[in-house]
RNA sequence: GGCCCUAUCGUCUAAUGGUUAGGACAGGAGCUUUUCAAGCUCUAAAUCGGGGUCCGAUUCCCCGUAGGGUCACCA
């Protein structure tokens, strides 16, 4: 028994999917989303994932890209387990060998052309199409069938050292043990002509498996004229890579239940190739920020106050400022802030917006706006929020919390009218329209600086030399 | 244009030869311990069109229509 399953274990195919970008740009997150689905098949079926690097077109391949895309694919998670990442550029040799036999084997041929147009050579390589059907069966759409005697004696490398794309992905898919080929629709085309090189070298027919497009909200193929594509784009603006995973598992894949938010675990635990869309998905940022802020909700929370941290300690504002603020203090604007954004960006736009600045300095009062819309004129903030702050002199530093707070001013709130008392207290502790409850800020900025603030807010607009202030 | 693919709320999608066609995001209304946020409740919103097959199609078939992909000496 043991022995049959041992034999079954080494008979199946270890399953090798792939991610082979070409730096000629940023991370399309097109393609971050197939290496999504190669690591996720390849991570459920203990097989591995391996990188390449397709830099045959020397004219728009560069380095910055080649960084770029690996910069992404690791911050997305998605780690690769080839050692060493071919680079099809150094691979020249390997190609003239496999371009060599097949034109001794007269299955390729050197080809004078009649009209080469501008930029073409004179004598390029040819493959020599058998002219046949070809059948193949994607995972996702099912039987495939095309003729490939459209496609003609098509060139497979510009001279023998300068092989062309079809012809190095069917080599080196075939040389690396490739099992399953995941890849946009875009690519189902281009199958045939791939089979049909792997036939002619004797390399074993890969699965196929083709994923619908991601489209912008116009239903065309999303580009860069629709904003935000790259994957360090939608780092930059603030999201979490967990929540990118995420969102772009759900284009086009659903695991039939209700579920959304996964982490990458689950999402290598439940996805299915099979049950992947066949239509083109549209790219919802809406969704994608809803996503975010669900995985915000989830992180750990130290991960999030030192994100924090970091964006309002490297702030122009704060630097120009020079706040010093306490680790304290971050601990405690972290809950309350978490609740207020969706993505990280969200965090630099509230400093330079000042919704922050009230936790971390004195804020500046317009006077009127202690004015609870409902009262006629100032006159009974005053005297609430004289009331207050001789109901908070009675609460010692001890017992200083948010609870005790709202126990001590809750009472008197509930009988006064609780905008006519609150709403000055809220405005003398952040001198904004928005912001957290005053128990909450009351609590975060401490006793002392509490009670100054209400202090400061009666001396500055409510007192008798305030008067002019008063309509 | 040839070849290929696709078609359910605005968007991502679920479902079945027989359902009040479900969920989520976004939208609208309301509730809550003032404002903001969060949370909760409610609400509006879809089977592209036409033919078949069938007792019955959103589901199966055909034809349209629309959209997309691809037709390189780019990858």
């Amino acid at each position: 028994m043991l022995r049959r399953i041992k034999y079954l274990f080494s008979r199946r195919k270890r399953v090798v999917t792939r991610f082979p970008p070409s730096p000629t740009g940023f991370l399309h997150i097109g393609r971050a989303r197939t290496a999504l689905f190669n690591y996720l098949y390849a991570r459920q079926n203990r097989g591995s994932f391996i990188f390449r690097i397709e830099d045959t077109d020397k004219v728009r391949s560069k380095d910055e890209y080649e960084k770029d895309v690996f910069e992404s694919l690791s911050w997305l998670g998605l780690s690769h387990d080839n050692h060493e990442v071919w680079h099809q550029s150094q691979r020249t040799s390997v190609y003239k060998k496999y371009l060599e036999n097949l034109i001794g084997e007269g299955k390729a041929y050197i080809s004078k052309e009649e009209n080469p147009g501008e930029g073409e050579r004179a004598e390029v390589i040819r493959f020599k199409n058998p002219n046949t059907k070809i059948k193949f069966t994607d995972l996702i759409r099912g039987d495939v069938e095309f003729d490939t005697t459209e496609l003609g004696d098509f060139v497979i490398a510009r001279d023998i050292n300068d092989p062309v794309y079809h012809f190095t992905v069917v080599i080196d898919d075939f040389l690396s043990g490739v099992t399953h080929v995941v890849r946009g629709e875009d690519g189902i085309s281009n199958t045939p002509r791939q089979i049909l090189i792997g036939k002619a070298i004797g390399a074993p027919e890969p699965i196929y498996a083709h994923l619908p497009l991601i489209l912008a909200a116009d239903k065309s193929k999303l580009s860069g004229r629709h904003g935000a594509v790259s994957v360090r784009e939608f780092r930059e603006k603030g999201y979490l890579p967990q929540a990118l995973v995420n969102y772009l598992a759900l284009l086009g894949w659903n695991p039939g239940t209700d579920q959304e938010i996964f982490t990458i675990d689950e999402l290598v635990r439940t996805f299915d190739l099979s049950k992947v869309q066949k239509g083109g998905a549209v790219f919802d940022e809406k969704k994608l920020r809803w996503i975010n802020k669900e995985h915000l909700k989830k992180m750990p929370k130290a991960d999030f106050e030192k994100e924090l941290k970091r964006r309002i300690e490297s702030s122009e504002r704060v630097k120009d400022l020079g706040w010093k603020i306490s680790d304290e203090m971050m601990e405690k604007i972290a809950s309350v802030i978490i609740d207020r954004i969706e993505t990280y960006a969200d965090i630099d736009n509230m400093i330079t917006t000042r919704d922050l600045d009230f936790y971390f300095s004195e804020p500046q009062y317009d006077c009127l706006s202690l004015k609870w819309k409902e009262e006629p004129d100032l006159s009974s903030a005053e005297n609430h929020l004289d009331f207050i702050r001789a109901l908070l002199e009675k609460l010692p530093e001890k017992k200083w919390n948010e609870e005790n707070i709202r126990a001590v001013v809750w009472p008197y709130a509930e009988n006064q009218g609780r905008g006519a008392v609150l709403w000055p207290f809220r405005y003398a502790l952040s001198g904004r329209d928005k912001s957290p409850n005053p128990f909450t800020l009351a609590s975060i900025l401490g006793r002392e600086t509490t009670l100054k603030r209400i202090e400061r807010a009666l001396e500055l607009c409510l007192s008798d030399s305030a008067d002019a202030n008063k309509p």
